[in-house]
DNA sequence: GTCTCTGCAAAGTGTTTGCATAGGC
DNA sequence: GCCTATGCAAACACTTTGCAGAGAC
């Protein structure tokens, strides 16, 4: 299904703002934060506002249509593919990348055995330094 | 060792209010904010400032004594447990429980193989209802 | 035409900073 | 006595809110 009907679905209206959000977050693996959003945008939006940015955003999360992550930084970053996956963050450049989720079988049913909570989801964030910034600097 | 002479090993000063902000971190499973902290404490140290609470628990997390957790809240929780373990919080509630971390004992190993990044450390959560939420209301 | 959405500015929240004074060593 | 730490207030960064006008349907 896509974004106009799911949209429509929740009694939203399809406004250009909307669309661009979106889009811009499904056609990059960057998972940027709202105001990269923005700044990417706003050349092509030269009116859209960053409160429209948060504001769409959260409805956005609110429909399932974007996951809303805290990798720990002051700001929360977004990412349009809501299946469940966890992600890698280079302590030196900042990149975000995806881990794929299979990797976690098995996990939150462990872990509901051992802390006796019904697990919901997890948000697993690993730490470390990318291929790229582990080359010598030059 | 104790935190009297990590603290001047540091080349720190040892003040009331350092120690006040420690010990109440060593001596809760709670998992307390900032905030927290300085209303816990403010009965018993009335003219400590919440801007000190935040320089004395930066101070801590730099020396290694308490660890800065973020659990997808809008401020930062701390933990006088510095060793590897990971957390669960209940979605209802808001408390915050501890996970033995060799329950996740190779991950980063796997992970490191899979991303080619290497791995330095993990921030793990957890979300779910805690057995005291899961009873029925009355 | 209705009713939601946008965009501006202002307010809010958690955290950090600057600086004079207090206090550890 | 020196030099760092405290505590106040002001600044900050990110996010949310209020409201009048614009725009989707």
């Amino acid at each position: 299904m896509d974004i106009t009907s799911i949209l429509r679905d929740n009694g939203l209206k399809v406004t250009p703002q909307r669309l661009a959000v979106y889009n811009l977050l499904a056609s990059t693996k960057d998972h940027p934060s709202a105001e990269a959003i923005y700044n990417k945008l706003y050349p092509l939006y030269p009116t859209m506002s960053l409160a429209t940015v948060y504001k769409t955003l959260e409805v956005l999360v609110k429909s399932g249509l974007v996951q809303q992550l805290n990798v720990g930084e002051n700001s929360f970053r977004y990412d349009a593919n809501v299946s469940s996956h966890s992600h890698i963050t280079c302590i030196k450049c900042h990149r975000v990348d995806d881990i794929e989720d299979n990797l976690f079988a098995g996990m939150d049913t462990k872990i509901s055995h051992s802390t006796s909570y019904s697990i919901i989801n997890h948000q697993l964030y690993f730490f470390g330094i990318c291929p790229h910034c582990k080359q010598p600097e030059q």
